[in-house]
RNA sequence: GUGGAAUUAGCUCAGCAGGUUAGAGUGCCAGGUUGUGGCCCUGGAGGUCACGAGUUCGAAUCUCGUAUUCCACCCCA
């Protein structure tokens, strides 16, 4: 083998995708009952849309994008996320004149040049919700609500909810001069990365991990400490509307969000189980952002839920899954009924039912044991005799108890004597 | 981007003070009366010991490089 999968990605083989496609089968069901809607968006966009959507300040954008020239050398880059293509799409499609709130659920893939580690890819797959035109706290309420309903159905226990407000742009300014009043006496014994913060963005120097910075963020001012009145009661209500819905959060004052768009609530599912960070989803509200790329006023709120991380919290709590159901009859067969097997097999499918014959020309005993494994309902051995006469006797896998029964009738035996039918 | 660890059959791993044809469990295939499962028994296929150099009479075992994965930073899903 000279060739592999590229860095950072992965195949998904069949048994990984059956718990996959639990889990996306479980969030679209709980998405439409919510009265969310699908939005698929184009894997690739052109690259300004992430450096303006996300912003150039950005881990994600600095130093994380597939980006690359395409044959008429527009640059084009793989999407790191999902919310900016979904604002795209709605200002382009004119989606501000639909009926509000736009509820949107998405499953897409995503792409980040990162350095591999436990639950973290080059590409990796995200399911996400927006909701455009809802400026209520209920909204922000909602998605939260949502994703606690998913997880609680799932059977998971004990992932960490934490909320943050970081304010609207008014206040945020309030803020940074709180910051930059707090930090300059100080400022001549940070790093030098922090002297530059200072002045282009003082909320980073709260991330900086060099010792004495840090030891100063401590004792730093709060973002929440100067929301303006609006912000504050936003907060407020939606920490209420949270406590009705009888769902835990913790309030986190020092939640920065990765991505600059983001306004008022913020917050993040966390769990031990699933790395370093433990993040398994996060999200907020993005008032500006579709503004911002060119569209209305138009408020909104959202969150990205990472598939794989949730894939490992399944697994850390130890939730198996259910596995893929054997078919409901296995028809053996020989060389000369083969293809009679085959027939009758095609017939049941078309009757609703599931049905598989051998394809390796293989012993009747071989076939036998590869209806015991596949977790067949009811084995058939289909010879001459049976195709003759037309009947056969039809085996129960689980107690070996055997009927004489018409072939013709096979469909509606086994419709009446299947797993969960009495 | 910085540092550390790992890499032997499909999977989980043993082997290593360097020495003839590299092992186990599991999985896979076949057989155990010519048309019958789950247990059990027997046999078989499957590895250029990640890749490439080097040291050596001789390397899966030592050294260096490359790749991949994992872990810690950084950051995010």
């Amino acid at each position: 083998m000279d060739l592999k999968a590229p860095r950072g990605t992965k195949d998904i083989l069949p048994k990984e995708a059956t718990k996959r496609q639990y889990l996306e089968r479980a969030f679209e069901d709980l998405c439409h009952r919510y009265g969310y809607e699908e939005i698929r968006v184009p894997t690739f966009e052109y690259t300004e849309l992430f450096v303006r959507g996300v912003g150039d300040s950005s881990d994600v954008v600095r130093k994380e994008m597939y980006t690359f020239q395409d044959k008429s050398d527009r640059s084009l880059t793989l999407r790191p996320e999902g919310t900016a293509g979904v604002v795209r799409a709605f200002i382009e499609h004119g989606m501000a004149s639909w009926p509000a709130p736009l509820k949107l659920w998405y499953k897409l893939n995503m792409f980040r040049y990162e350095k591999m580690q436990k639950g973290r890819y080059r590409e990796f797959w995200q399911l996400g919700c927006e909701v455009f035109g809802a400026s209520a706290s209920t909204a922000d309420a909602e998605v939260i609500g949502l994703l606690d309903a998913y997880f609680a159905g799932l059977g998971l226990e004990g992932i960490r909810l934490e909320i943050n407000s970081i304010g609207c742009p008014a206040c945020r300014e309030t803020y940074k001069a709180a910051l930059r009043a707090y930090y300059e006496p100080e400022l001549p014994h940070m790093c030098e990365d922090c002297q530059v913060r200072f002045t282009r963005n003082p909320l980073r120097m709260l991330d900086c991990k060099e010792d004495s910075c840090s030891r100063l963020a401590e004792g730093a001012p709060v973002q929440l400490d100067y929301l303006c009145d609006d912000c504050k009661e936003h907060f407020t209500l939606v920490r209420q509307a949270l406590d009705k819905q009888g769902i835990h959060y913790l309030v986190n004052p020092r939640i920065v969000r990765g991505l600059d768009y983001y306004t008022r609530t913020v917050f993040e599912f966390v769990s031990e189980n699933v790395g370093t960070q433990g993040s398994i989803c996060g999200g907020g509200r993005y008032d500006g952002l579709v503004h911002e790329l060119g569209g209305p006023d138009v408020p909104a709120v959202g969150f990205a839920m990472g598939v794989e991380r949730l894939m490992l919290e399944m697994e850390a709590q130890g939730i198996t899954l259910v596995e893929k159901p054997g078919p409901d009859l296995y028809i053996a067969s020989f060389s000369a009924t083969s293809a009679d097997a085959l027939a009758l097999a095609a017939s049941l499918i078309r009757q609703g039912l599931s049905a598989e014959t051998d394809l390796m020309g293989r012993s009747v005993r071989a076939q036998m044991k590869a209806a015991d494994r596949m977790g067949a309902g009811f084995i058939l051995v289909l010879g001459e005799e049976e195709v003759t006469s037309g009947q056969g006797t039809i085996r129960k896998m689980a107690d070996g108890s055997e009927e004489t029964i018409l072939l013709d009738a096979i469909g509606t035996y086994l419709k009446e004597n299947k797993e969960g039918k009495p």
